[in-house]
DNA sequence: CTGCATGCAAATAGTTTGCATGACG
DNA sequence: CGTCATGCAAACTATTTGCATGCAG
């Protein structure tokens, strides 16, 4: 509630820089996006704008995804089961905690693995440009209640 | 062309063990994965098998390689443009290092990651069961030929 | 022989594309 | 007002499933 705002703000300005217009439904996406805690996937998105937006279609959320994407905008994060969630307030490289129960996607404070780029780059002499780094595993609330759900 | 063979023998024992058939499909697809140097596609395989095995359907493929998954015989790496790509070889969690030009991938020797799941174990109450590291960027053979194509 | 494995074809899920209509600037 | 965005439907891709046939054990 606090610096999503600002990263909404920066998000459309962003977007009217490169060019682009602002409808109700791109907002309405950039908005979900900049605040995001969930990591949402496309689905999600879709859903929830369905609601204020009953004519509003999956390829919409897709189109505009895939400008936040190319403009840098959102950080996609892809799962071997082909699902995606997305990352519109932290939209550079960073780890992932997620809950293999319940679905939960969380950034954790973890600082040291900077160096890992460089000693990789040093080491192979290939030059990096981004990285993923997830863990996988039950988050407090989830060890309480036992494990239900599944995800790749 | 060393361990390779082991880790086949490995596979099938484990397989039979498990009250599995060998059928000339199967040990072909385990032969792959076992070296899988390449960490090879579904569809890799397939291709390269329909040479030895005319009849050879992509259902096979995915329905043996489903198989070495549940049984933990094989590492699925899912990518967010819904490619997947396995390793038979060492099909325990470890970080790649993947070219965004030629798509190949790695193993590089990266030692100091584990330090980092039991970090995030003690700040974030998480019960971690399992990981995935990747770095994306240029191999030194793509970046003399400067890049061309483009992976997720 | 008995049942699991194969292989074809059809089904599925997530995402992308084409095109006509609508609205932002 | 011209152009880009939307939204519907159809196309696409990777994968899964159903079912009849075949072969491993």
């Amino acid at each position: 509630m606090d610096n999503t705002v600002d990263r909404l703000k920066q998000m459309v300005a962003r977007l009217k820089e490169l060019g682009h217009r602002m409808t109700p439904q791109r907002l309405a996406i950039l908005e979900i996006l900049a605040e995001s805690k969930e990591h949402p996937s496309a689905e999600m998105v879709y859903e929830q704008l369905k609601e204020r937006f009953p004519t509003m279609s999956p390829a919409t959320v897709y189109k505009n995804i895939s400008l936040l994407k190319e403009t840098g905008e959102a950080l996609e994060l892809g799962f071997a089961d082909g699902s995606n969630r997305y990352d519109g307030n932290k939209p550079y490289p960073h780890p992932h905690l997620i809950c293999l129960a319940c679905g939960s996607i969380i950034d954790p404070d973890l600082t040291s693995f900077q160096e890992l780029t460089r000693h990789l780059t040093e080491t192979t002499g290939y030059e990096i440009s981004t990285y993923r780094i997830d863990f996988f595993g039950l988050c407090p609330t989830c060890q309480i209640n036992g494990s239900k759900g599944r995800r790749a």
